[in-house]
Order: C-alpha cells, then sequence, then structure tokens
DNA sequence: GTAATTGCAAAAGATTTGCCCCATT
DNA sequence: AATGGGGCAAATCTTTTGCAATTAC
C-alpha cells in the first residue's frame, strides 16, 4: 500500500471534524479550515473528507432529503434525526434491537456491513412549526 | 391550491416506476420512457418525479454512498438493503421494533415523520465477494 | 381560452480531476 | 531526492430552471 503523510490540512480537516457536533457540510469545513490555513483550497478539503472518510475516521451522512453531504468525526455507532425545518442533524443512539435483528436471513442478503437509520422530523427548537 | 392535468408523460413515468422493482434512476426512468414517448425530456422526467415525490406517489431514496437518487412507486413502508458491489436495491421489511421506539423523547426531538432505514452490505449475488 | 406542462438548452450546485509546484519523509 | 499531497481551475455529473410552444381541461 502507499503511505500517506501528515499534512497540516489533512490535521486540521480531521480536528474540525473532531470537535464539532453539528455535522458539516465539506463547504462549512473549508470555511472552518481557511480561518487556521487561509490558502487551503476547496478541492483539498474534499479531497481529505474522501480520503479520511475510507480510512474510516470519518463517516459521511447523505441526508434523506437532498442536500449536501455531511461530516462527522467517526465514533461508535449511532443513527441520526435529521430536522426538517433548520435542517439540524443530531446524533442519537442506534437502537439496541436492530442489532439482533438477522438481515442475513432475508432473501438476496448475504452479509450486512453497515446500518444507516435516519430519523426524520422537526427538531425541539423548531417544535410542531411548519416552516414555509 | 393550483389544479393538475393527466398529462401522458406523467402517467408513463408512474407506470414505469410502479411496475420496476429495480429502484430505478431518473436517468434510467428516462431511458425507459422514451421507449413509450421518443419525445419526452430529461427535464420533464426530473420534473414529475418531484412532483409525484410531493404528491406521495413516488418515494425517492438517496443511496449512502453518493450515487444518483433512485425512485419507486410508492407502497407500505419499508426499508432498503444497499449492495455495495453490484449497486442493487431491494426492499426490506421495515422492523416493527422500530415502529415502538419513542424517539420523541430523545433530547432534541420534537416530532418523527419518517423513518428511513438501510442496511448496506453484500447481496447473495455478489456473495462475500470484494469487488474491484 | 387559459394555465399547467412540455422540450430544449442553459444554469446551477456539488464534487472530482489534471497539472504543476511544494513540502514531508 | 523522491513522491505524496496541495492549489488552482477546468471538467463532470446530477438536478434545476427560464422560456416559448403545446396541450389538457
Amino acid at each position: 500500500m502507499k503511505k500517506t503523510r501528515n499534512t497540516r490540512q489533512r490535521g486540521v480537516i480531521l480536528d474540525i471534524l473532531q470537535e464539532s457536533c453539528s455535522h458539516p457540510t465539506a463547504e462549512t469545513v473549508y470555511r472552518e479550515a481557511r480561518r487556521v490555513l487561509p490558502n487551503i483550497s476547496l478541492g483539498t478539503v474534499y479531497r481529505n473528507l474522501n480520503f479520511l472518510r475510507d480510512q474510516g475516521a470519518v463517516r459521511e451522512i447523505r441526508p434523506s432529503d437532498g442536500g449536501s453531504s455531511r461530516f462527522e468525526g467517526a465514533h461508535t455507532p449511532h443513527a441520526h434525526f435529521h430536522c426538517v425545518h433548520c435542517n439540524a442533524l443530531l446524533d442519537i443512539p442506534l437502537p439496541g434491537t436492530l442489532g439482533n435483528i438477522r438481515f442475513e436471513e432475508e432473501e438476496g442478503i448475504s452479509a450486512v456491513s453497515l446500518i444507516d437509520l435516519h430519523v426524520i422530523g422537526s427538531c425541539s427548537g423548531c417544535e410542531g412549526g411548519a416552516a414555509t
């Protein structure tokens, strides 16, 4: 395998994700990163996000409502709650019962590597309010 | 509310989705539709897919691995299995236990409108095989 | 007749990539 | 010094949109 280097850019990007709990988009990570490295480019941010994702250091979340990907430092398995009004993304526990389900016994499934659960609704900040 | 019309294009698109079980992309729906309506445009396909989705007649699935959206005729709630090797998308039952979980009791959640469960792994056709 | 809808083509976003230079090892 | 990685900009890909012409009602 090819060896990787510890560049300042990569470190900064990883730091940002590990310290954030807002699940930023690539663009947001970019803006954050520029405060530390004013010359960093968006392409570099994307390349590193993909790299870190492939290494398992970062997780990419694709909102089911069609916005851009959001990222988080990878920690223990959990699910996500997505507020349709304000677009907030919250970590929530992964229901334990999902771990007991033998999806492999379903017709057509051979092995399961990941369970991705998105709960969509309205967050406390937005209450039941229907945003136009 | 504004009134809608039953155009041939819209009907054909809905038919395609209701008869397919492969969860086609917009592009694929477009190719299918052209067999019946050779002049239909991709823009029309997108407009109608969005329209039908908003009416609840069609469901849009955004693969967590970053491909384009896929569509299905809306039927009873179910989850999806996504094969990382061949990209197949299969309907699987939504685990009943999820219905019992009171996500609203989680910190920050006020109301839940939809549960989106994606199980990712390898399908029977691909077995454990690692595709390059 | 009227307004919703289409086809076409251009536009908009998001993400990727080529290329050449620079920095890490 | 060797080469992985960065910066910049152009390219890609998917999806949306403006507009004039068309069609369902």
